[in-house]
RNA sequence: GCCCUCAUCGUCUAGAGGCCUAGGACGUCGCCCUUUCAAGGCGGUAGCACGGGUUCGAAUCCCGUUGGGGGCACCA
């Protein structure tokens, strides 16, 4: 399957602005799914250059967000490697030094143009029906031009110097894709602040990381053009690795109703999917099914195996939906293969944010999750469906009845409950198996009652609600004593 | 406005010119199983955006139209 040693280097490069959103995670999945497939390199890098709307909390949240994935790098925070440091804050000698390298090579030059004139000029291009990008007013500037805007107090900002012929590149997921020149300005590399932005810091830290696949959103599909220019550049210069990378465009995540998913949707968020308790390899499995997919009418596969299979090429260009229905069918397969005491495990956080456990999980409390464990597992399709199932095993005494429920302890109900509570009370061996074959005996056979009517008015009794785990493994999870006492209390009612 | 890009059931997809009377999954509907709810089983529903070519033959190739998306920043 995989090719060891290969030369592949592909990175993911998010910047730490509020929480991943799904588009990204799906992103982050491809290139690793395509360095695990090739044997090659994942770098993951951040991209913390603007600092007005980078904050360290979503740093930090980046790296847990990735860890939790089961996304593992090769290269990047925490981890180091031959190409650091991989947070763009700790390189901006490098940029600053490139910067000057392609100013002093004449690849790059000084624009004074202001915000005003720029905004003017732009609309005035727009309404003319010509394209609206950068005119090149300061490629050319004399040296008296240029004393007269310093003069003036002008601070300059550095702007690439387009090579004025046609792009071409094949895209890895599109194809051949051309851009004339008119379309592709000259871009702004450096602030006239002198801080670098992402249209060189990006280029630069791929060159520089030797970077060979570049796999990203298609909204960067229209910045490619720029960036394959300045790699040439660069390598003319000998910086960087000397090889301009391959792109592969992947299509958009959209929202519901075909809208572009952001990190501020609430729909977006990975931590909301974590939180509802989405299994990562459900989560993943899922996402890898927009735009890819593993051949045959197979749906349902593990990470190590989407790694062995993946293929850039085979990626489908059009954009996806993002269905959370069937997103939880395949999170709920996920989560019917993991072991007992594996999703046991799974469900403790998840129970103790529903109030169900305490901070410290007892071993008797540890016990009997496992043993109830196996009468949710196929019940579920997140892990926080479970708090609202199992609560009543872990609470003392009598629990609440759902107001909606209490309906069937009216009538006929209480002679049910009462017969059911004399039954039980019988039972010399409390299993599930006696149980059932008292509490059948007395209200099935005995009263001549439907199924549905018999065990009904008893689950709301012992359960606090109609929809519960199953019946007679439930009370045999709960005991004799309590399950007698809350059919008293239902009883007394 | 200009450029780029995308186009198969409601949604995600399979489809690499004849294997297509278009397959699978989610959803939805019905039935079965059944102590509730699920899970599972069986069955139904629904699609190649439109118009021109090319070809003996087109969901597949080409052109156009329409519709969707992205870009045109001293954000990334």
């Amino acid at each position: 399957m995989s090719v060891a040693g290969s030369d592949v280097r592909v990175r993911f490069c998010p910047s730490p602005t509020g929480n991943l959103h799904v588009g990204n995670v799906r992103t982050a999945l491809f290139n690793w799914a395509y360095a695990r497939h090739t044997g090659g390199t994942f770098v993951f890098r951040v991209e913390d250059t603007d600092a007005a709307r980078d904050s360290e909390e979503s740093y930090a949240g980046l790296l847990d967000s990735l860890r939790w994935l089961g996304l593992d790098w090769d290269e990047g925070p925490e981890v180091g490697g031959a190409h650091g440091p991989y947070r763009q804050s700790e390189r901006r000698d490098l940029y600053a030094d490139v910067a000057a390298r392609l100013r002093e090579a004449g690849r790059a030059y000084d624009c004074y143009c202001s915000q005003a004139e720029l905004d003017e000029r732009r609309d005035a291009a727009r309404v003319a029906g010509r394209p609206s990008g950068y005119d090149g007013h300061c490629r050319y500037l004399t040296g008296d031009q240029v004393r007269d805007y310093r003069a003036q107090g002008r601070r300059p900002v550095l702007r690439f110097r387009m090579p004025g012929t046609p792009v071409a590149f094949t895209d890895l997921v599109r194809g051949e894709i051309t851009f004339d020149p008119e379309h592709v300005p000259d871009y702004v590399l450096v602030r006239a602040s002198g801080d670098p932005l992402y249209p060189l810091t990006n280029p630069v830290d791929d060159a520089t990381m030797g970077i060979t696949h570049v796999l990203r959103g298609e909204d960067l599909l229209s910045s490619t053009p720029r960036q394959i220019p300045l790699h040439e550049a660069m390598a003319e210069l000998g910086i960087g690795a000397g090889a301009v990378p391959a792109y592969g465009h992947l299509p958009f995540v959209m929202g519901p109703g075909n809208r572009k998913l952001s990190k501020r949707d609430p729909g977006g968020g990975l931590l909301t999917y974590r939180d509802r308790g989405f299994l990562p390899e459900g989560l993943l499995n899922y996402l890898a099914l927009l735009g890819w997919s593993i051949g045959g009418d197979r749906e349902v596969f593990s990470l190590a195996e989407m790694a062995a299979a993946f293929d850039v090429t085979r990626v489908n260009p059009n954009p996806a939906q993002f269905d959370l229905k069937k997103c939880e069918a395949i999170n709920g397969v996920h989560l019917r293969e993991l072991s007992v005491d594996d999703l046991a495990e799974r469900l403790v956080p998840y129970l103790q944010t529903a109030g169900v456990l305490g901070e410290r999980v007892a071993e008797p409390e540890r016990a009997l999750l496992r043993a109830a464990t196996p009468l949710v597992q196929e019940r579920l399709g997140v892990l926080s469906e479970a708090g609202p199932m199992l609560g009543f095993l872990f609470v003392e005494g009598t629990v609440d009845i759902d107001e909606a429920s209490a309906g069937v302890f009216a009538g006929a109900g209480q002679q049910t409950l009462r017969t059911a509570r004399e039954a039980l009370a019988e039972v010399s061996d409390w299993d599930t198996a006696s149980i059932e074959q008292a509490l059948r005996g007395a209200l099935v056979d005995g009263l001549g009652l439907k199924p549905r009517h018999a065990f009904g008015p008893v689950r709301v009794a012992v359960t606090g609600r109609r929809v519960s785990p199953p019946l007679f493994e439930s009370l045999e999870l709960l005991g004799r004593d309590r399950s007698l006492s809350r059919l008293d209390a239902a009883l007394g009612s």
